[in-house]
DNA sequence: TCCCTATTTCGACAATTGTCGAAATTCAGG
DNA sequence: CCTGAATTTCGACAATTGTCGAAATAGGGA
């Protein structure tokens, strides 16, 4: 993980459509959905969906698989965790940021 | 927090430019630096880094502090931490992704 | 083979972004 | 009040982005 990946992944998220996908690709869990489900969920137009689709499969943050001519798409976690080990990485590699009362898992103690 | 703020931040941090200050802020460690220190280290102009300045001070991930007429940057760890936080829980709220080998904490166990 | 459904590609468009240099601003010291 | 240093604001510019609808493509089933 470098400066240029990271914050291309970054830019990924960084948009509210491309975050709510994103958002809405993991609440559906392992199973994953289709672009046309995902597109019923979100209200987008489906040319749109899909060049946002491409941008988050492009920086390896989503994967999809073919069933036919449906497109099952996923959240790609160890994407996501590799980019917030970078992040944390940045943030805590020279100071202590112990100050983590927002971190899920509670890495104090 | 919520998918705006989130995206907000995001997209801040999703340029290589903003990165790269954000970077040097955090390397800086809590002294911080005078926007006049980063631009030397950065080499940009003047004007663009008090641009991405900007938009890194309006999201909360850095803090800035005046000292006569220099201005001391310092990176907002809690403002990050939030970050993470809510990637890991967008993330890992309903999935199981104990894949998480680029965490710096190491979660799993 | 022909059709139907799912998805992508193709223009097109307004809006935003990233960058710069020049000018303006702010602030302390003499 | 004037000077000098630090930073921001002001245009300006090309480049990229986000969005859409229409047309093209892919892939299976009758």
């Amino acid at each position: 993980m470098n400066l240029e990946i990271a914050s291309r992944q970054l830019e990924a998220l960084g948009n509210p459509t491309r975050l709510q996908i994103y958002r809405t690709l993991v609440r559906a869990g392992p199973a994953g959905l289709p672009v046309g489900g995902l597109q019923e969920r979100i209200g987008i137009a489906a040319s749109t969906l899909s060049h946002h689709l491409k941008r988050l499969v492009e920086t390896g943050l989503v994967t999809q698989e073919r069933h036919a001519t449906t497109l099952i798409c996923r959240a790609h976690y160890p994407a996501m965790n590799a980019l917030i080990g970078y992040l944390a990485d940045e943030c805590c590699a020279d100071a202590g940021c112990v100050t983590a009362d927002a971190a899920a898992g509670g890495v104090s103690t």
